[in-house]
Formats: C-alpha cells, structure tokens, sequence
DNA sequence: TATTAGCACTCGCTTTATACGAGTGCTAAT
DNA sequence: ATTAGCACTCGTATAAAGCGAGTGCTAATA
C-alpha cells in the first residue's frame, strides 16, 4: 500500500487535531476541517488503511484515531507546516536574551526557561567545552606574608583565582620562582597531561617549603576539570502536570523523577550536527523512562569554545512544529549575539561585562 | 471543656496515626493501639468532645477522624515525641557533608537535597549574608599592552575577578594609580555608598584615559550587590507527587508551580532565632499556595558572615517530629563543620578548597 | 472506479439502583 | 465513669441499563 497524497494530508489533519484536542480524532472531524472536501465515509476508508499501515491507531474499536510514534515521525519529517513564531514571541527572546548576554550560565539558564516559558513544556540547557580547556597563564599575587592569591588565566579567557595560606612567611623572591615553575610546565597542557610526574617535578623545583605547590596543582587540575565538565540545567517540570498525559501521578512522577536527577538531563539526547533541530518521538528515546515521552533538541555555539544545547521534553503528541520553531529561532538568536560579541565571556566562575 | 491529659494522649494517637496512614482514624484503632486501655465508645466520647474543640475533625459523618492545622498546633507545641535520628541518617548526613565542605554552595545545595532525601518532601535552602560586605583590597594585573585582570579581595575573604580591555595600550605607572585610587576610595564601604559622587570622583582622579575606571566601578558594585543577594535553592518537588494529598494533579500543579518561581522560595518562611525550629502549619502560612502544606524550616551558620536557612514543604499530614530532627540536627552538623573549619569559603564564583 | 449515503454494530462512559460495611452517636446497662 | 449494644449514616464498591460517538460494511450513485 501507498502512501500517497491524500492519505498524507489526512495524517497532516489527524495529527494537528489531535495535537490541539488531545481526543482521538474522528472521520466526521477531518472531513469538516481539512478542507479536503471528502465525505467522512472517504475519510473512514483512507484512515482505516493509515492504521493498518501503522501509521495510526484506535484506543477501541468505535473511537477515533489517534497517531503512532511512526505517524507523528512521518508527520515530523514530511508534513509538518513551518511554524512561524508570533511577533510577541520573537520579541520576548531578544528582549530577554539580550539583557542576559553578560554572564554566560545566565544566558543559558534564561533560555531554558524562556524556551519552557513559550512552549509549555519543560526544558533543558546544557554547556559543555567543545575543545579541551588549558591553562594560558599563572598570576600569584601576594596578599600578606602568609596569604597569596593564585591566578589562573584559561585557554577561553576565563580567569579563575583562589586564595591560599602558606606555612610560613613568605620569602622575597619566591613568588617569582613560583611562576616561572607553573608557566613554564603547567600552560597550555589539557587536564590529563597533568599527571603525577609532572606534579612532583614541580613540587622538586619549587621546592616546596610553604606547602603550596601541590595547592597551586590541585587547584589548577580542579579548575581545568570543573571548566571543561558539562553543566545542565533544567526548568519548567511542573508544566507537564498541564498536558493530560500527564494527569495519572504516576506517569507525572516517573518521568519528573528522572528528570530531576541531573545525571539524567546529562544523558537527554543532542543533534548529531550544529544547529539542526533533533526529534526523538516515544520509543525512540532510548531511556525507559522517556518512551512514552518526545525530546525535541537543537545545538547552538557558545563562543569561547562552547557549544550548548537547548531541548524540550513533553508528551508524544507535542507541538513539534511551533516547538522545532522556537528551538531553531533561540539557537540561531544566541549564535547572532555571540557573534556579535568578541571575547564573550565563558561559563562559570567569574564574570565578565563586556 | 478542657483538654485534660487523656484527651491529649488521643489526640497525639490521631495525629500519629493520621500521619502515617493518611486515612481518617477510628475510635477502634486507637483503642488499640494507644495503649490506653480504653474502649472504643470512651474512646469515641473522647474524639467527639476533641472534634467540638476543633482539634479534630470528619471527613463526613461516618467517617474516622482527621486532625485538623490547630489539632497539629498542640501536637507539635506540645505533644510531639522527640524524633531519634538512626544511625544511618545521621552517618549519612555526616558522610555527605563531610565531602562537600570545599565550596560552600555546593554545601548548601547538598544540605537541601539530603533533608530532602530523607524526608522526602522537597527541601530548600537559602544563603544570605548576615552582615553587609564590604571591599578589603583591589588588585590590578596586566595581561598584555591591552588586557588587565582586576581582582577584588572582598571582606569575607572570596576574591572576585575580571578580565577588562583596555581603550588604548597600558602606560607605565597607570595601574599603580588605578590601584592607589581604588584602594583609597572603594574599599571597606558597603554597596549603597557607592554612589555618583564616589564614581565621578574617581573617574576624575584616574583621568579615565583607557575608559577601564567605570568598568571598575561597575565590577564593584555589581560584585558586593551579588555577593550581598539572597541565593535559594530547591530540590525534590517531584516528591510531592508521592503523598497522596497531592495525587490529585491540580494540588500538585499548584504548589510545584508556587516552589518553581525563585522569588517565592525566597520569600519562604524563616526561623526568627538561630538553630530554632519553625513550623507553620496549613493555613498559618501567609502564601495562598500553602494554605493546605506545612512547611518546617530551621537557621544555622554559614560562616563568612554568612548565614543559611533550610526548610521543608510538604503537606499538613507532615511527620512532624522526624522532619524536624532532621533539620536541626543538619543544621547543627553544618554548624559544627563550620566552626571546625576556620576561613571557610564563602558562597559564590571562585572556590577556595582550603 | 471512486465516492458516499445508510445502517447495524461496538464499546467506553454515564447514570441509576442496590448492597455493603466501617464508623459514628446515643442509650441503657454495668 | 465506662462500655456494650444497636440503629443510623454515608461513602464506596458492584451491577445493570442506556446513551451515543464513531466505526466498518454494503449498496447506491456519479
């Protein structure tokens, strides 16, 4: 059997309705709505075949049709009508978006929500280094004679520092030492070639006598591995009690228990390329607990060696289309303003206005 | 009528029994159960006077009987059992706090999520300085002709930095006149004297030629006006969905969507003496989103001038006695951490492992 | 040959009727 | 003062009946 024409309109109706309705959706329903102009009893036969195609199901016998994962696949793939955001939309993400852009997770946490906020659904953000992180530069900056500030300037002009207490007075000279030790073997080197020998080699060098060399290396290694880890972040759970699925507690509470766990929203699933806007429908989510749950996800970059993803997660029968829009519009948004702005500052620790 | 001995040994039976069935408590469970040798009709005599007293009340006339928020007053003013943690929640409230001293938000994120984990119902925990903070010393490191980091030693010993560029390339001598006007004027005030004069001032002063003074001043004041804000955080609503008081998805949907919104978890409520315990019980809460929940909240220390507020929501059938050990013995465990601990990092952007 | 009107049939949902039983309140006995 | 006994209440569980939206099939129609 054929896939043809009219049968894809007929599952382009079937599937809006039933996005808007959440009700199995009738012969008599499409026939009035799609414009098709057919009789339902047409629309009977069209849809009786769709089902046995697999691309439609009943909840029973004498109710209406609802889509199959593999309907709303076809649905998203082939039939699903752009959807253009509204002016009110477009105008929240900029206004917002660009208020927020100084400090990096703020960017992202306000875009998950803003992404939560206009789709209904919740949604998730992560961060994560597209590149791995070194160290530019050492700074110790001495505070009192037993205090010193350690510096540490990254690969993507972040600057992270730490206040340090040495075991003894420091000595005129020491400092210098110390930098030239740290800048001339710690720079420039990802976080795995920071191994034991060099550390004791450093600690040899300095000599050590104020206890601070292996602060300056734990610190250093800690900030290279927190830098470069993934960050996630999560908002708008509470609005999947909104969609009826979600109405059994049950359901609502596996899916928000999951979600809750951070590891979890680490696993959500990302677009194999930039940009592209990822659907995952039911069973094809590869977490148990998402099979009856979609993932709608895009990749957008961060600037400063950053890429980031923005995703949503709802019910099967989702409003692919204005949820894909919305995706699509806030990573291509964020990547405008990055690219407007050099040297954006990075996620994280410090903070960087300009 | 008077609430004499015996009425109030019924009473704390119905309350605990309520608690831990969530089903309305006949006369015959207590006359079982309470150990007070008394048959059900006395026991029925007893519960009526209680419901006319309006500790008590019934579902509908056949029913056993429910407390209602006052009968839970006298339960938790005066006849609540002190809770006895077991060993396993008290090792692991010490083994996870334990770890996670390092950086003190992460502290504080953990002490949420482990009273949460052990009462489960969603926790909060909130950090706010107690004491106003202030500057102790600027810094200014060049990076290269353009580029310089400022550092910012603030009174509770975190260090704050970032990275400025410059209009035009560095002279020599400059920083060292940054410095001496920053360290002279900014320091050891509090946020809201840093006002117009003070700003213009020091513009005056610098000359202000690499456009850098009011990146400065803006760095300051944005620092101690963070570093000063209240940070909340909250975690496991998804297990409210556990108590049947909230299976009912538009009570769940409310009260996740009221804990959703930060500004209403910091407008939680709060203990007014340290370490002390607050209780408020239904409608004693002045949010109308919590009129049916009880929330359990404690204080303790922070150290760094600052302090923290950890509290529990859930809903007025609440196990009382085992919420509240838990928070005040976690309170008095951070508190202890603490106090071990001299100079213990304080909340916020950099991290000070020592 | 494709479409559609007509109609019997299915089956979930709602309503109504009935029964059950846990729990109460009252009274009278202890 | 306590309690056994008992009638009464009322929510819930179970069954039966009716409703109606929606289908699938057949036969008429274009």
């Amino acid at each position: 059997m054929e896939l043809n024409e009219r049968k894809k309109q007929i599952l382009r109706a079937v599937v809006e309705n039933y996005i808007d309705t959440a009700e199995p959706v009738s012969s008599k329903s499409i026939s009035e709505a799609s414009g098709l102009g057919l009789s339902p009893a047409t629309i009977r036969n069209e849809m009786s075949e769709l089902t046995s195609m697999g691309y439609l199901e009943q909840p029973h016998t004498s109710a209406g049709r609802v889509p199959t994962p593999q309907g709303y696949r076809i649905y998203v793939n082939e039939l699903m009508h752009a959807h253009r955001l509204t002016m009110k939309e477009t105008e929240e993400i900029n206004k917002v978006l660009k208020v927020k852009v100084q400090q990096l997770d703020k960017v992202i946490t306000e875009a998950g929500k803003l992404v939560s906020d206009l789709t209904n659904y919740p949604a998730y953000a992560l961060a994560s280094a597209a590149s791995p992180v070194t160290i530019r530069r050492f700074d110790f900056i001495p505070v009192d004679d037993r205090t010193l500030i350690t510096l540490v300037m990254l690969s993507d002009n972040t600057v992270k520092n730490k206040l340090m207490t040495l075991t003894r007075p420091l000595d005129d000279g020491f400092l210098l030492k110390l930098g030239a030790v740290f800048n001339a073997n710690f720079t420039n080197r990802p976080e795995y070639e920071m191994d034991s020998t060099l550390i004791s080699s450093a600690e040899r060098a300095t000599g050590d006598v104020y206890g601070i060399t292996s602060a300056v290396t734990a610190f250093a290694i800690h900030t290279l591995s927190e830098t470069t880890s993934k960050k996630a972040f999560l908002t708008g759970t509470s609005r999947i009690l909104e969609h009826p699925e979600y109405r059994d507690w049950e359901k609502a509470h596996r899916l928000m228990n999951y979600l809750s766990d951070g590891r979890n929203v680490l696993n959500l699933p990302e677009p194999e390329n930039k940009s592209g806007v990822k659907i995952l429908i039911g069973p094809e989510n590869v977490a148990e607990e998402l099979k009856d749950s979609s993932v709608v996800v895009t990749k957008y970059e961060l600037g400063g060696g950053m890429e980031g993803l923005l995703g949503v997660v709802g019910p099967t029968r989702m409003d692919y289309a204005k949820v894909a829009a919305n995706l699509s519009y806030m990573a291509n948004t964020l990547k405008a303003i990055v690219d407007g702005k050099t040297n954006l500052p990075v996620l994280g620790e410090n903070k960087e206005e300009e």
